[in-house]
DNA sequence: TATTAAATAGACTGGACGGTCCAGTTTGAT
DNA sequence: ATCAAACTGGACCGTCCAGTCTATTTAATA
């Protein structure tokens, strides 16, 4: 196996990236030092820069690489199988998913960072947008379409009904979240109720009996 | 009149603010440099640090005028009159009035750099939330409860209805605005259309025939 | 074992920036 | 005219930090 420096190479590159994630997500890109990082990593400042030729380079990539893995946990391609579930059940399912992979410190701190880079590193915020409200609501347009097609649901606009459903659901806990930190990330207990009114909600606009828009 | 120096003094505070506001907004806190803001204002760096004692004290008088100015354009204390309008019309208005006030380029780097900040400075952060989504709430909260009250709308707890109804109401546009930058705001045009679909939904959920929950 | 790419420690450079100091000037009130 | 407070301009200090350089060590291959 050709192996042996490259996998050294490699773990390096791997430790790097994962203090940078640290120390980037807890102090932003300005607030963040390379030094640290190197000695976070338990490598030396030259091997940072060995990998990546800049501090900017290095942010990113580790942003990068977490929206990115954020978005593989929900698997855009996954096999949609609906089976026999009613909508709600369906919904239900599919709003706690998206809560308790969303609303963790993690994500929410990476969101924090790339808003608050948005000025200076707008390419990020773009990215984060599409890997994320953007892909669960092309996943939610996908079901809506499937849904409204055997007639458990009302959505002449599926895209449209997509993005109302992912924001009824998901901007009440991840603004908190946003301004109020860690700490305004609620509990499980009331991510259950909140996942709860949130399929009520749009069953009432978008089910099938749904008063029609004269 | 006692006018004089005072006056004077005023004037640079004012002049300095209004620069450390624009110098802030647009780097954030770490970006900013207190030369800059000197310079912007028009004023020499030592008489910045005679008015306020360091960068961060400054940064916080900066957020909280803006904050607290923001929240008096939408007066809490407000006579609210509902006169004869019918529900849908007067959600309509402030569903209007809230999108156009909140989504301009100045609250939106606002918001952004608030939340950018908000591990370091986390009292901007509260501040921002109880007087931003906070104050609407419970301006809703009271109009639902009269609404309610008359058989115009079913809010058995009109605040959770009215926090429900801002982020259908706010969530789409101004997510997309945190992290697509200014050019992410939608258009008057948009405004309306989406203002219009979020008083359906809500309608639909809330409105007095919707269905009740069993 | 010899070779060699990868990594290390840490000193160093250059520039930016928060904050202070000071010697002198402007301004408005008496 | 005089006085005090506010303001100016710019030099200055100390610190921090991205990025570089060098001499040395480590570890996988052949």
């Amino acid at each position: 196996m050709s192996n042996g420096a490259a996998t050294r190479t490699r773990r390096s590159r791997e430790k790097i990236i994962a203090a940078a994630e640290e120390v980037f997500l807890h102090n932003g890109f300005l607030g963040a030092n390379m030094d640290t990082v190197a000695e976070h990593a338990g490598v030396s400042k030259q091997t940072v820069y060995a990998h990546f030729h800049s501090k900017e380079a290095l942010f990113i990539q580790v942003v990068e690489a977490m929206t990115g893995g954020a978005a593989r946990e929900i698997r855009e391609d996954e096999e949609d199988v609906f089976g026999d579930r009613s909508v709600r059940d369906f919904l239900m399912q599919l709003a706690l998913d998206q809560l308790t992979v969303v609303l963790t410190p993690r994500l929410m701190r990476l969101r924090r960072m790339v808003i608050g880079e948005v000025e200076r590193f707008p390419e990020l915020g773009r990215s984060l947008h599409d890997n994320g409200p953007g892909r669960s609501i092309r996943r939610m347009e996908r079901a809506f379409a499937h849904y409204t097609r055997i007639g458990q649901l009302a959505t002449p606009d599926p895209r449209a009904a997509a993005v109302q459903f992912n924001w009824i659901l998901m901007a009440a806990p991840t603004s908190a979240a946003m301004l109020l930190g860690d700490a305004g990330i609620p509990k499980p207990a009331e991510l259950r109720s909140h996942a709860a009114e949130a399929v009520r909600i749009f069953l009432c606009a978008f089910g099938p009996d749904a008063p029609r828009v004269e």
